[in-house]
DNA sequence: AGGCTGACATCGT
DNA sequence: AACGATGCCAGCC
């Protein structure tokens, strides 16, 4: 039986990356949705962040966009929380930014292949 | 029923 | 190289 790629496995996928981010790194909306196969619609990973926000067993303040950039920050309970955690996690974070961000980049289809 | 928005990314000019 | 416009898919008005 051929897993059927149900959206609500994109979901759970989309869960399952982000929980499998190393302490210490970050990964993008992009390179998820294109380990998943929906290269191009990384707006659904955002999606999938916010329905998985209510779970809150996901560390989503380690996705960012490709720029390093908190975008979603502001979708947190509190927007200082994901610039907290990041460092609480030895990432350095500037102006909603993150530093080194290509060196702190983790990326599914590379490392979790 | 149709159209807009949205935690982004990529292509085109 | 930088800016503008379009695409993706789902939810909401």
């Amino acid at each position: 039986m051929a897993e059927k790629a149900d959206k609500k496995n994109f979901f759970e996928d989309v869960y399952e990356v982000v929980r499998l981010i190393p302490k210490g790194r970050v990964t993008s909306y992009g390179s998820i949705a294109s380990y998943l196969g929906s290269k191009g619609s990384a707006r659904m990973v955002g999606w999938a962040l916010i329905a998985s926000h209510p779970h809150s067993k996901i560390p989503t303040h380690r996705v960012v966009n490709r720029v390093g950039m908190l975008t979603g920050k502001q979708h947190f309970d509190e927007p200082n929380a994901m610039q907290e955690r990041l460092e609480q996690e030895g990432i350095k974070v500037e102006n909603n930014q993150v530093v080194d961000f290509e060196k702190l980049f983790w990326d599914p289809a590379k490392e979790l292949l």
